[in-house]
DNA sequence: CTATTTATTTGGAACGTTCCAAATATGTCA
DNA sequence: TGACATATTTGGAACGTTCCAAATAAATAG
C-alpha cells in the first residue's frame, strides 16, 4: 500500500527536472523539450501519479475547476434522468465532470446542494428548479460570476439563462388535434397552478380552445398533483361534471397515465371512450397500452442544449442571460382512438 | 460585483481576530468563545463568505473531501436512476455530495470518469459497472485507500465490497410460482451469458426446475439482449420449439415486456395463453397491461444500502471487502393468468 | 570570439485552508 | 500575592499546484 501521495515534486526528483517543468508537461505546454516530456511522462506513469485538481484549482484563478453542477427536481422521473444524461454527454466530452444532485422538489434541499456545490467551486450550474423556487436564490451565484442555466421550468425574474420547451405551442397543437377529431368538450387536467410551466400550458390550452371557436370554460380546468395519482383524482372530478368532457389534454404524461387508470376504473376505455393527450413523451409513453398520444419535448436535447449554453458562457467569461424555447411536436399514438389499430387487444370488458 | 473572493483572512481582519480563530469557528470547535463565535459568524454572513473546500482538502490529509463518486451504467434505465437517488439520500444526509456519471455501458467512458473522479479526490466510489468491466480496473483505487462498493453487478475477482440482489433465490421463486400454477415446460428468456448476473439467475432457474422434479432442458434457455427487442426475439425462438413451453421466466422486466409484445404479435395473450414472469420490478411493471408478475428488487434500497456501507468504510478508515446479497420477493400480478381478475387495479395510485 | 536571439528550464511566491506549538488571558487556590 | 490550571487565541508552516521573472543552454549573427 503506497503510503504517501505521489506529488509533482516526487516526479521532478525522479526525473531530474524541476517541479515547474513537470507542471509544464502536465499542461501540455509547447515550451518543453520533446525528450524531457517523454521522460517525465514515463516517470509519471511509473510512479502512478494522479493529478490533484484541488491544488491546481487553488492556485488558478476562480472557476477553472471544470466541475459543472447539475440539480434536478426529480431524478426518478425519467424525463429528468434523460435530461441529466444529455447534460452529461456534452459536459463530459468537453472535459468537465458533472456533480449531480436530486432535490426531490424540496426547496431546502436545493439550497443545501447549491451551497455545497458552490463550496466545491463549480464552474457553472444547470438547474431544473424545485417548485416555488425563489428567483433570488441564484443571485449570489451569478454575482460571483458563476454562470447559471435554468432548464425546463423558467424562473421569471431571475437574471439567468434558461431553456424551456414551447409549452404554449405544444398544448395548442394538442388541443387542435382533439378538435380535429371532433371533440367539443375538452378538459385540461393536472398540474399545480403556482408554476410558470402550468401557466404556459394552460395558456396554450386556452389559445387552442378559443382559436377553434369553442368557449373557454373554467370548469374544465382541473388542477392536481402532476403525478399519476393526481391524474386519477382529476379525471374523477372531470367525469362528475354535468356536461361531461369527451377528451382531455393533461399537464404531463404522468397525469395522463393516471387519467387512463381512472377511466378504466370506471369502465371507460381510454382511446375508445375518452381521448387523452399527454405532455413530455417520456419513454413509457410509447410502450403503454394504449400508447399515449403526447407532446414530445426531447429532454436529452434540452440537457445537451443547456450544457452547451453553459459551456459557452463559461468560456466567454462573461454571461449574458439568454432565453431559448425549444420546439416541441405532437406525437400521435393510440390514446385518442382512431390511431393505428393496435395489435388486437382482447377487449377487457 | 464583488471582485475578489472573500477569504478567511478577510473575515479575520473584519472581526478583529486571527485566521486561526475563524478556522476554528468554521469547524465548530468548542475551543472558541461563544461571543467570538457569534461575532465571526455575523461577519461571515455579512461579507458573504463561501467556504473553499478545495483549499481545505489540500491541507487535510488525503480523503476528507466529502465527495462520493457514483458511476452507473445506464441512467436512462429507471432502475439505475432509482439507485442513484437511493445513494443520494444517504450520502447527502451524511453531509457528503455526490459526483454522478453515466457510462452508457462504455468501458472507456467508465475508465475516464473514474480517473477524473480520482483527480477530484473522491472519498469513496459506488459503481454499477459497465458490462465486461475488468475487475482489475478498481485495483489502483483501493490500493490508494479509497473504498469502492460495487452494486447490482458483481465483479468476481475484484477485492471490493459489493451488494447484489439475491438473483438465485429470486429466479427460483419465480419458477416455483409457475410450477405451482401447473406449468411443466418453462423457458428462461433473455440476457447475455457473459455476465455474472446472468449466471446467477440461470442457476436459480435451474435450481427451481430441478427442485420441482422437472428435467433441465438446455433448449429452453434462450439468451438475447437484455432489452425489449431482445425479448421479442427470444420468445420468437421459444415458440418455434417442438415441445413448446407454456411459460417463461425472463432475465429482466424489459425482456418480459418484449416477450409480451412478441406474444401479442402472434395472437397470444400474455397471462391467458402464456405465463410471463419478469425480474427487477421497474416502475412500469405495475402499470403495464397485463400488470407484470415479477421479482422485486428495490433499487433505491440497494443504493441506500451501498451508500451506508461505503460511508462506514470511509469512517472506519480501513475497508475490508464485504459482500451482501439483498433479499428479493416475487410480486404476483396478472401476467401469469389466474391472478386478481377483473376489478381493474384501483389498488395503487 | 563576442553579442544577440531562441529554446528550455528553474526557483520562489502565491492560492485559502488546517494544524501545531506556543502565547496570552482568565480564574482558582493557597 | 504568586503559582498554577484552564480557557481562548494566535503566528507560522504545511498541503500540491501554477505562475512569474529570471537563469541557463544552444544556436545564430556579426
Amino acid at each position: 500500500m503506497t503510503k504517501a501521495r505521489v506529488t509533482v515534486i516526487d516526479i521532478a526528483k525522479a526525473a531530474n527536472v524541476s517541479k515547474s517543468t513537470v507542471s509544464l508537461v502536465l499542461q501540455g505546454s509547447s515550451l518543453v523539450n520533446e525528450a524531457t516530456r517523454a521522460k517525465v511522462s514515463a516517470v509519471m506513469r511509473e510512479l502512478g501519479y494522479v493529478y490533484n485538481r484541488g491544488a491546481a484549482n487553488l492556485r488558478q484563478a476562480g472557476s477553472k475547476s471544470r466541475i459543472i453542477g447539475v440539480v434536478v427536481n426529480d431524478l426518478t422521473n425519467s424525463f429528468f434522468a434523460e435530461l441529466a444524461v444529455g447534460v452529461d454527454i456534452v459536459v463530459q466530452s468537453a472535459g468537465f465532470v458533472q456533480f449531480l444532485s436530486n432535490t426531490g422538489e424540496s426547496i431546502d434541499r436545493q439550497r443545501e446542494v447549491v451551497a455545497s456545490m458552490r463550496e466545491h467551486g463549480i464552474s457553472g450550474l444547470i438547474v431544473s428548479p424545485a417548485r416555488a423556487t425563489d428567483a433570488a436564490d441564484f443571485k449570489p451565484l451569478v454575482a460571483a460570476g458563476i454562470p447559471v442555466v435554468v432548464v425546463v421550468r423558467n424562473l421569471p425574474g431571475a437574471k439567468v439563462s434558461s431553456i424551456v420547451s414551447d409549452n404554449r405551442a405544444g398544448m395548442m397543437s394538442a388541443v387542435q388535434h382533439l378538435v380535429g377529431l371532433g371533440h367539443k368538450r375538452i378538459a385540461f387536467l393536472g398540474g399545480f397552478p403556482d408554476t410558470a410551466v402550468f401557466d404556459d400550458r394552460l395558456a396554450g390550452y386556452r389559445g387552442g380552445i378559443e382559436a377553434a371557436g369553442l368557449g373557454y370554460d373554467e370548469a374544465l380546468v382541473i388542477s392536481s398533483a402532476p403525478s399519476r395519482a393526481g391524474g386519477v383524482e382529476a379525471i374523477g372530478k372531470a367525469i362528475a361534471i354535468g356536461d361531461r368532457p369527451t377528451a382531455a389534454v393533461c399537464f404531463n404524461d404522468a397525469v395522463a397515465f393516471g387519467v387512463c387508470d381512472g377511466l378504466r376504473a370506471r369502465r371507460l376505455e381510454p382511446g375508445a371512450d375518452f381521448a387523452v393527450v399527454g405532455f413530455d413523451d417520456v419513454i413509457e409513453a410509447q410502450a403503454a397500452v394504449p400508447a399515449l398520444t403526447t407532446v414530445s419535448v426531447d429532454p436529452q436535447g434540452i440537457g445537451r442544449r443547456g450544457a452547451q449554453m453553459l459551456l459557452k458562457q463559461i468560456n466567454a467569461g462573461k454571461a449574458e442571460a439568454e432565453t431559448v424555447t425549444t420546439a416541441v411536436r405532437l406525437v400521435v399514438r393510440e390514446s385518442c382512438g382512431g390511431g393505428t389499430a393496435a395489435p388486437a387487444r382482447a377487449g377487457r370488458a
